[in-house]
DNA sequence: CACAATTATGAGCAATCACTCAGGTCTTGA
DNA sequence: TCAAGACCTGAGTGATTGCTCATAATTGTG
């Protein structure tokens, strides 16, 4: 425990109950107005304003700008694993289309409540080195399950597999680029009906 | 004329030869700046100093740094819409899987030089209702064109046309998106030959 | 109640950035 | 050759922003 660490964490860990609620308001706070104005014209002044707590409090939970990002970041990319854990512990179902509709429908279902934080997540990710580590891990995890999936799959007749898994994450992540940035988005059910059986035909050679 | 009128336009048109020639840099410069360092990061004296001249000439020939962007975006846009248009001019393959190969060559092609550039260019597009709309005035050309020609191909067996044709085009998109960012870019013939595969093989039902 | 630890405050600092302007240098044309 | 206009220069300005720190308020504890 060296005394003249640097302060890259901020003060200790919270003691009293309202600490933590303040904690929580700061990320709501910074959810919306990162959501809104994006990352760059969203100061930290207003997060804490729209929070409604002053400007030293934030700084008191978070040693800089870049780690309310991070901590966004790290909770949806948490939320979204957890979310696919579970879908993965249990059984899954027999036929590929069934199986690509699940996840289809588990992509959507993750990013359908604030895409336009979603967006900006993605798109700052790169500022970070780390946090480009971590979005890279989770992608290629998904992008390995998926090649098992096809190999050993006995509906499936592709021949690269590597390639198709790619492909078939990437489109699955399209789901959530289409769902949102338009100011027309596309209805839900049609996008995943026909996602799903594009991706089925498509694997099914 | 109006003799009020505010100094949107950066002085005169240039009329000498060294004042086109600067423009071009300035334009060069800011791609190569932008792409490294994103918009926010990719400051007017950054720029300047690439280009090799003086903040002050920059500001001579550019009102304002939305306007760089705003020249890039056009530029790219412009390229793009002349390719498609002189591919169409031409005549179309018969089967639609050839069709779709060469639109997706295409698409491959306009985005294979600077990947970085352009995913900047589309994220920051909506800093500007203006660029929004011109962006997506070009999409949706697209996605009518590819509608039509699905409605009209024999070959092609899909029920809804217009949510098909948003899905080919976003996929098709997702090419470029595919090609770059990733640390581990994707193989582009392989890329092409999957993604026609898979394209075809949807339509046809 | 006292008093120490924790949490909250917000004016202001230092740094950054888009952009200006007063004055230079170069080109052109007569 | 020599003005007049075209082009270039870069230190500086005003505005913004991330963040600090001295101080105050609140809470837990005996």
């Amino acid at each position: 425990m060296p005394s003249d660490q640097r302060r890259i964490q901020p003060r200790k860990q919270p003691r009293q109950v309202r600490a933590e609620l303040t904690r929580q308001r700061i990320l709501t706070a910074a959810a919306h107005v990162f959501a809104e104005h994006g990352y760059a014209a969203g100061t930290t002044n207003r997060i804490a304003e729209r929070a409604g707590i002053s400007i030293g409090s934030l700084y008191q939970y978070f040693p800089n700008k870049d780690a309310i990002l991070a901590e966004l970041l790290t909770r949806h990319l948490d939320d979204g694993t957890a979310a696919a854990v579970q879908v993965l512990t249990g059984p899954l179902p027999e036929s590929i289309e069934d199986v690509f509709r699940v996840f289809v429908r588990l992509a959507v279902e993750a990013h359908l409540d604030d895409p336009h934080l979603l967006r900006m997540l993605l798109e700052e990710a790169p500022r970070s080195n780390e946090l480009l580590e971590r979005v890279g891990k989770v992608k290629r995890a998904m992008v390995e399950h998926t090649r098992d999936l096809l190999e050993n799959h006995p509906e499936v007749r592709v021949a690269d597999t590597a390639t198709a898994a790619r492909l078939v994450i990437a489109t699955v992540e399209l789901a959530v680029h289409d769902l949102l940035a338009e100011p027309d988005p596309i209805d839900a059910r049609r996008l995943e009906d026909e996602m799903v059986a594009m991706l089925t035909r498509y694997v099914r050679g």
